[in-house]
DNA sequence: CTCCGTGCAAAAGGTTTGCACTGGT
DNA sequence: ACCAGTGCAAACCTTTTGCACGGAG
């Protein structure tokens, strides 16, 4: 996998997405390092943010929640969705009656209590797709 | 608004809320501190950041993204969904076919170029729900 | 008058960066 | 052998905490 994007193999990219693909809890930076720094001897924090981010920017991987990580605040609080532009992290709001007929999938989980839920959009935003290249993430 | 939640009216909480409702786009802490700074020479972030707190613990105010503001990651790049416990942070995955039938809400914001979607469930999981009260969030 | 809420400064994470060295190719 | 990738340490940025003062009720 690392080969068909040009990148070099490295043990620490192999245990580092072996560990990711083995859980399904979505592990921060630092839980993975936690994981592995038993089989690795020596590994670096460093190494396990960079080499996530770059599975990150070569789609290998994903990052759940917002790109920056930085908490964001809404004043609405009734039930309304976001689209996030994965270009400049814009979050424009979703107001729309369909999205919020969704039942929940009781089904799914047991045990699991549902109360809400929000649909995040990921896309561009016409800024970003006009200037596309032109402005650099952030 | 205060006053209902037995909270003191600050001149500081007045304008951070009026700020947050003014706006749509769901700024961060820092970007409510630059907003107001000028109306109130002398606020503190530490302000903004304790009254955003105060207000999202009231459900006043919403928080978009994850609880905790740290980057998780996922090697499943599928489409899926997640839950989210309220309580301890917990991110299950959720595999639903019918979720990911949903259309494009095409029609609602003008220019924006739609690439995909995830619904993020928020309730309490089976271990917060039965031991209520006893364990502190994250 | 009494506390809650604020401001300041410093601490506490999480994440990024500069630089020299090492291991893939 | 060359250069991408790593490790280390320090920097950076966001968020939290301790403490003393001041203003809301």
């Amino acid at each position: 996998m690392c080969r068909e994007h040009g990148l070099a193999l490295t043990i620490q990219r192999r245990t580092i997405l072996e560990e990711l693909a083995a859980r399904t809890d979505h592990p921060t930076a630092d839980q993975i390092y936690e994981a592995i720094k038993d089989l690795l001897k020596g590994v670096s924090k460093t190494t396990v943010y960079r080499v996530l981010e770059t599975f990150v920017s070569f789609g290998i991987v994903r990052k759940v929640s917002n790109p920056e990580a930085k908490a964001r605040f809404d004043a609405d609080t009734s039930r309304h969705h976001h689209a996030t532009c994965l270009h400049c992290g814009l979050v424009m709001d979703v107001h729309d009656q369909d999205l919020n007929k969704l039942k929940f999938p009781v089904h799914i989980v047991n045990g699991f209590e549902f109360v809400d839920y929000s649909i995040n959009f990921t896309g561009l935003c016409t800024h970003c797709r006009t200037a596309r290249g032109n402005v650099g993430p952030r």
